[in-house]
DNA sequence: ACCTGAACACCGTTCAAGT
DNA sequence: ACCTGAACACCGTTCAAGT
């Protein structure tokens, strides 16, 4: 779409040239504005279409409803998180500080973007009421996470991390546990629920040292190597 | 007003009978009532008030608007927090065990009611927009999080638990990494985000292991410095 | 296949009164 | 002090058409 000429948007035919069929791009687009904007998604679907340039009925055409707009918003947010998890990780052999890497950059993100991050992990996936019907966004969160997996299995292959058992979900377990605690500390700083007299940074390496310390666990007889 | 005699309630003018006065608490348990059982706080100020026998202009005599009504609903639910985790370590010596107490206790709460759960650390609190106005649910949060710090400190003083510095934030510190661990685990199971094929028990314990872990490490080599 | 515009039943919030 | 009822400007979603 960027290798086409921009010219499009000064020819005559100006309305037509934004959505150029892809009116189902520009609303997500939109959304995601106004949800990073307004840290917020109550906005309206009519306001949506009046600042996509079309009817209030034109949404219904590409989105059955709010909830499976905001889902498509919500993987948007998925990938994202995926693709700078791949990259804080990029270049580092230590698997100790890649784990690091990808917490500090999960929290990052989360901080940046509140309102998405709430989005991606809210009611939107969930299903509060019916069945589980945005797969898409539950599939986007499930590529986000074995990135996390992966980094603790070459660890605990190495020897670095010391799992549970030899139980096939040992991995999964290890990287949920992580996860958790690197999900909830987002949460509460998102939500500012931590008393304002602690820093994010004590915050952030307290919790990190006691993750770190639960994956090396176990066999502590010797002295590790120090970093 | 549980000591008051509920023959009132068979007594001929039943209608005002209900509110005697105290609308303000009947549209908090209706909201309560609507949230545990919708699982969701989507339901309008007019359906509060129709649920509740009153003009839809009433609940605002009350409440500015939704929010402060949410914002209370939330502190309920804080309330109920803090005396199920007062009730959960009661009667308990151990620290280490009394922690691990408190952590399933706020594991199954959040399970029970997770609408309620998502509510109390929602939007109602974080004060998405403007100013912190639910300071109600910002208090009842406070108290609830004193019962953690509580036991993290006797643990520290007993010599269960080893603290990172003199700090006088160690503890709350130390609480913090505890909960952002419980936390998480409770929001993610809330949002089905965990593969399914993970049990709940093994996921809590696992977590709960590496969060002793994390407590109990002994202090590695070279003395950890708070900022 | 996609869009428009009218229509329906709702909503949050305000205003002007009532008692 | 608290409640009512009308009113305003919105909303999500559906229907019947247009191209």
């Amino acid at each position: 779409m960027r290798s086409a000429s921009t010219k499009t948007r000064t020819r005559p035919g100006r309305q037509r040239a934004y959505h150029h069929g892809d009116l189902r791009r520009a609303l997500i687009d939109v959304a995601l504005e106004l949800v990073t904007r307004e840290q917020d998604w109550a906005f309206s679907i009519r306001e949506l279409a009046r600042r996509a340039g079309v009817s209030h009925r034109a949404p219904y055409n590409h989105f059955a409803e709010k909830l499976d707009l905001l889902a498509a918003v919500a993987a948007v947010g998925f990938e994202r998180l995926r693709v700078a998890l791949l990259r804080a990780i990029d270049g580092i052999d230590d698997r100790e500080a890649a784990l690091i890497a990808l917490c500090r950059t999960y929290l990052r993100l989360g901080l940046e973007n509140p309102a998405l991050y709430r989005l991606m992990f809210g009611p939107a996936l969930s299903a509060t009421g019916a069945v589980d019907r945005p797969t898409v966004a539950r599939v986007a969160g499930a590529q986000a996470r074995a990135v996390l997996e992966d980094v603790i299995l070459e660890g605990a292959r190495a020897g670095v991390f010391v799992l549970p058992a030899g139980a096939p979900n040992a991995v999964a377990l290890a990287a949920l546990s992580v996860w958790s605690a690197t999900h909830g500390l987002t949460m509460l700083l998102i939500d500012r629920i931590p008393p304002p007299n602690l820093s994010v940074e004590d915050m952030t390496e307290t919790l990190l040292r006691s993750v770190i310390g639960g994956l090396r666990q176990a066999r502590m007889a010797h002295s590790a190597q120090a970093r």
